[in-house]
DNA sequence: TCGTACGGTTGGAACGCTCCAACAGAACGA
DNA sequence: TCGTTCTGTTGGAGCGTTCCAACCGTACGA
């Protein structure tokens, strides 16, 4: 006994340990920690006490092992550099923790066939279920992996999903679309031309909410749509064709906020006022609409929000892996700044 | 027999699966697995084929509570924002899987009491190794993760660690600062002033690169430094100060990139000309840098060398975990854009 | 007074892997 | 011929949990 209690010093304590020092059976003490109901108050705190004497924290691995399930949930970053990662997490990572769920985050791509070792990496340390945050192409790998655990998909911006079991989250992109335009008509403006964003589904998705949004102010007549790629070159580009026709617009709506800075830049080179002579729409909200120095209103796909809710709707499948897959739509808000204003005369 | 393959049915194949199918044990299964060299060619061939037949996955939960090493480590990640952390990880994540490690992310603060939550889950995962990404504060809880498994802190910009077995690697902000100041000299500029990002050590140490540098050119009667906060509005407000001056620099070295954006809207309600009229250089070498509509020369931290070498380091550690800790800089360079030139007149 | 139920507790069998001691059998020199 | 060594191989004992069947009292209704 005292041997074996030599050999183990130094070691991490076991739950075998706290029941000798609490003087029950390691059973016992395993009910205590998952707070079974059906122990005496007398020897939960006895346990308890042993516990907190010892320092012990119960190994993950002999859990898992068990119990086949890790309370953690894995989080599958597309591309780090999307700015709304944060916010998506800010918003995520609480309530996540509120549900008793640890979080873990991979990164890597998802396109390109589905980083293997990470997503397999994921399923072997054997989380409950996968955030696959970012825009999310259709993949056999995916699929596979939705069909073995619970799986909500997050995109900050399209959606092109439609399986079984995975829900999906994202932006309204079109109502968003319609926001940006209404404000622009609102100021005044008629001549409202669009960047687009193709060929994305979210790209894809602000167009119609634009045209829409034209024909039904009876501007069907002015719709103007240069192609852009989500892009700040193509942001530029797009913007220096626009303001080079015999009408040039008096607004711009861009697919998104880096486009949205290119054609800011093109207006610069034009020697073309914003928003005195141009006003400029982006979308995402993104930390460059927020530097003073560019100041652009834009679109917020309130990413918090679509992390607080990602984690709920994940929290609901886990519990009911096999219900039908749902989609949400959020909606998103405008953020008015400097770069729009009443059109001019 | 057949009534035990029955209940397995569907679950996951086990290393007994594997070793029934290939005829023979599961100690010597586990032996082709772990590529021991004593087993003959033949035995490794038919378990092979049966791992490949049965797409068999070792359970990771098995392995690490047999084995105590988890082949993961984690990187803590202080602040997901900072744009060069997904630079760094670009570096980062493919050298440490060519060193047979899996990486997991974790999101969180390590600034208030270092997120125990997080860390902890680490250490109950099992992790082999700790990276510790962002400016790190010296803390207990960093002391005592420390000492428990191998740790690297990178931090992409101070460093005020001196733990015994953890290594640092930053940048070297002084030579950052003198790379920054230098370039300005060259281009004829006299009048160079400096917004600082104190307190940060950074910030400590760009404007030492800064004063040093100065003196060495025999400007030190120029010496200028007007406290900023690493923030766009610091900057702004810093630049506006700097300019309302009866002798108004040429030019401005600042902390960072976000302070440099700052003191260019600065310029520009000022209607100060860049770089006409004000040479501006930044640091981190950041996105906003690369924005064309901002263009701003600025000193590149090298965030991707810096994972390259954090991965080489954290793979020594672990090799050696009783190494004296080190302290390594990387050398920045200094990327030219537009937003320097040669002084006018 | 005797089953019987039930709250509280226990030993031990999984879980799927690693690792060690032991063991066949071939090859070898004495 | 008999140890001895070496190469391959094997059973089984951990690793630290969970969970189930069994168990012991005590209280209770008949």
């Amino acid at each position: 006994m005292a041997a074996a209690d030599q050999s183990r010093a130094g070691r991490r304590p076991t739950l075998e340990t706290v029941a000798a020092r609490a003087g029950v059976s390691k059973s016992l003490a395993s009910l205590v920690l998952r707070d079974s109901p059906k122990v005496s108050p007398s020897s939960r705190e006895a346990v308890l006490r042993a516990v907190a004497e010892l320092g012990y924290r119960p190994n993950v691995a002999a859990r898992l092992l068990a119990e086949r399930q890790s309370r953690t949930v894995g989080v599958l970053l597309n591309d780090l550099r999307q700015p709304w990662f944060a916010d998506m997490l800010d918003g995520l990572t609480p309530a996540l923790q509120a549900g008793g769920k640890h979080v873990l985050l991979g990164d890597g791509r998802i396109d390109r066939k589905m980083d293997e070792t990470l997503t397999w990496s994921f399923l072997d340390l054997g989380v409950d279920g996968l955030v696959l945050a970012g825009s999310i192409p259709m993949s056999q790998a995916i699929i596979d992996v939705a069909s073995k655990i619970p799986t909500v998909a997050v995109g900050g911006r399209g959606l092109d999903l439609d399986l079984p079991h995975v829900d999906v989250l994202a932006n309204d992109n079109h109502l968003g679309g319609t926001l940006a335009v209404r404000h622009l008509i609102e100021l005044g403006h008629t001549r409202i031309a669009h960047i687009s964003g193709l060929p994305s589904v979210a790209g894809r998705l602000r167009m119609e909410g634009y045209e829409a949004t034209m024909r039904a102010a009876g501007l069907a007549a002015s719709i103007v749509i240069e192609a852009g790629d989500m892009s700040e070159e193509g942001g530029y580009r797009a913007a220096v064709r626009l303001l080079s026709r015999p009408d040039p617009p008096t607004a711009i709506f861009a697919a998104n906020d880096l486009t949205c800075v290119g054609a800011l830049s093109a207006a610069t080179a034009l020697r073309v006022a914003v928003p005195g002579d141009l006003s400029l729409v982006g979308f995402d909200n993104s930390v460059f609409a927020r530097l003073r120095a560019l100041w652009l209103t834009s679109v917020d796909g309130t990413a918090y929000a679509m992390g607080q809710q990602a984690a709920r709707t994940l929290l609901l499948r886990i519990e009911h892996p096999d219900a039908p897959g749902s989609t949400q739509l959020l909606p998103p808000r405008l953020e008015v700044r400097g770069s729009s204003g009443p059109v001019s005369r």
